[in-house]
This record gives structure tokens, sequence and C-alpha cells, in this order.
RNA sequence: GGCGCCAUAGCCAAGUGGUAAGGCAGAGGACUGCAACUCCUUCACCCCCAGUUCAAAUCUGGGUGGCGCCU
């Protein structure tokens, strides 16, 4: 019998965070977050972090797990989830997973292989070498050569997916493409309930704007800072992420703090609209609507179609 | 009341006779080891009316609206 899971999905700022707490309190169980910049410690406030007081209890993985200079990829959540999962599986718990970073979502219930592709610093930075001297234009060429299909899907301005398939390449000596057959294919692992959270964009938008100022007015610049005082440079994966690369940029005197405000709200509303592209395309989610007003409504709406799916 | 200037997308803005740059904001989309990343697509018949012309956002007249100065 496949195992089951509960996963709740959506943009940034819907709600998730809630909504996840209370469902795995309603299942007697512990949550999985599936996001791409919770992992990192020291970085709380920025990334939305949930706080001791907002877990009511409930064990949440997959936070803190590495130092904003660490690497960290897709396969190490696979991988690093999939254990915690099988955990809660032999104590039945059902897990609840919850995030918005899609790729980490997919890693998990499709069937995304990512054993035979590994990755090479070596070879990586030849081709950044080779895109600095040669330019995107021949990397993409080069990739048209060994691999028409990849070529063919990677627009030629995106050098950074361009660069990954001859990577992939050169370490397996398998065009990027052949392993590319099955994205959307379910995984037979597990028995999984999908939920999506959504909100009238407007609502979400303004949300979203309340939050940046909240996050400011709640010490998000000292925290950056602090980072920035370790040692964390800009160019870090880590430090890309919203909130941080703009507090930056006004702490080296680039731009003013109200203009860094004003653009980290802006990244914050195109992250959320991507954040609902990726979903969007999954038909298997069941969206739910949020109404923070009434959230109760919302809990509710999960609570009965974790029943209707036999989950409760 | 008079004189002058201006009127282009939600905002900023180029274009001074040949069929509407660009930026910002928005929308849609892609995504298999950096994914809060990276990338793609898309958005106006130029305030209104009349005229000149093969052709007008661009010239002329009138109207309307705004800004400035004067009385």
């Amino acid at each position: 019998m496949k195992k089951k899971l509960v996963m709740i999905v959506g943009p940034t700022a819907v709600g998730k965070t809630r909504v996840s707490v209370e469902t795995a309190k309603l299942l007697d169980t512990e949550v999985i977050s599936a996001d791409a910049m919770q992992i990192y410690i020291g970085m709380n406030i920025g990334t939305a972090k949930i706080r001791e007081d907002e877990k009511q209890g409930i064990p949440h993985h997959m936070i803190d797990l590495v130092y904003p200079d660490e690497k960290f990829t897709v396969s190490d959540f696979k991988t690093q989830s999939g254990a915690i999962i099988e955990q809660l599986h032999l104590n039945d718990k059902i897990p609840v997973i919850a995030g918005g970073t899609g790729l980490y979502i997919n890693s998990l219930i499709y069937k995304l292989n990512f054993s035979n592709t590994i990755s090479d610093d070596r070879v990586r930075s030849e081709l950044n070498q080779l895109l600095e001297t040669k330019g995107k234009v021949t990397l993409h060429r080069m990739l048209e050569s060994i691999d028409p299909i990849a070529a063919g899907k990677i627009h030629v301005n995106n050098a950074k997916r361009v660069m990954r398939a001859l990577e992939v390449y050169h370490i397996t000596g398998r065009p990027f493409s052949a392993s590319n057959t099955d994205f959307r294919d379910e995984s037979d692992d597990y028995h999984f309930v999908l939920i999506g959270l959504e909100m009238d964009r407007q609502l979400l938008y303004n949300r979203i704007d309340q939050r940046v100022d909240d996050m400011v007015s709640n010490g998000l610049i000292d925290e950056v800072m602090v980072l920035r005082a370790q040692g964390y440079g800009r160019n870090l994966t880590s430090m890309q992420g919203i909130g941080y690369k703009e507090i930056m940029q006004y702490l080296d005197h680039e731009i003013t703090l109200e203009e860094s405000v004003r653009i980290m709200k802006r990244n914050t509303r195109r992250l959320a609209k991507r954040q609902f592209t990726w979903f969007k395309a999954d038909n298997r989610i069941k969206w739910i609507h949020v109404d923070p007003i009434n959230i109760d409504q919302t809990l509710k709406d999960v609570q009965n179609y974790l029943s209707e799916r036999g989950i409760l």
C-alpha cells in the first residue's frame, strides 16, 4: 500500500504556515517545509520562517539545515526529506509537507530522478569561462550540436540552463533531454493529497506589501547586517533571496532604503506570480480559497477535503 | 480677461509628414542537482472635431483640459 502524504502549496504570503500547523494538529503529525530559502540558518525574518510560538508544539523539519554559504540542492532536499517522510510513516504519521518551492514539491511526488545527473564544479567553472569568453550564443550552439532537443527547449538567453544541460552531457555522456521525459509523471511511492491555497490577487499583493513593511520594522536590516558581518557575500544563492539582495544593495549605498523596500515588494509580487504559474500547471491540485478574515472557513475546507480523500 | 507652453499606455517618456522607441508597473508562460534562481511572451491606432496631403501622433484651424506668466 502506498504511503499517504499531505502537501500544502501556494504562493508566498497566502498563509501556508498557519494552515499547515493546523492541519498537522488535526492529523497529529509533523510538518516538513519545502522552501528553498528557509533551509538557511540565520535567515529568519526575510524568509518569513515560522517562529517557535507559531509552531504550537508541532515539530518542523527541513528548516535551518545549512549555513548561507553552503550548497544545498533539490537532490539534497529530496533525499533528506524522503528520510523524514519514511520515519514519520514508520510512526504511523501522515507527513504534512508545506512550501512554495515548486521544484522541491515536485521532487517528492513526481518521478524526478536526480541520481544519475550529478554536478561537477570543474565542468561548471569551465562552462562559466566559456560563457565569459565566447558568449551565450556559442554555448547554445554547442548544446544544439550535442542535444538538439534540449537546445530547442531552452532559450539562448537562458545561459544558466544551457550550461546545466551541457554540464550533464559532459558528466554523463548522455543528453540532458534523455532524462527529461517523465517530468510530470506521478511517483508511485506515495498516495498524495495536493492542496493549493489561493487568494484574490489584489488582496495577496496588499498582504505582501504589508509583510515586507513588517519585516523591515521587525529587524530585517539588522539580520542582513549580521549576515554581512559574518562574511556572507551578495553572490551567494542564499543572499539572492528576496529581502536579502535588496537590503544588501541598500547597505552598500546603491539604493535608498525606500527604493529597496519598493523593489522587495515588487520582487515578492513577482515571486507570487511565478508560484501561481508553476502550481496552476498542475491539475492534481485541489485549490482552496483563503480568506484571511475567515481563516476558519479555509481550515474547514481543508479538513473536508482531507476526509473526502480518505486522509482523515 | 490677455499672452505663452503643453496634451502620446496605469505611470515616466522618445518620436516634428511615411504607418507609434525605451523604462517602470501589470498580465500570461517556461522550468529535472544554484529555483525567492534563470528565462520567454505580451500591453496605445498618440485629448476631441474639422481641414491640408497619396500619407498626420507629427502641418493648419477650432474646441476641451492642464501648467506658467501678465492684467
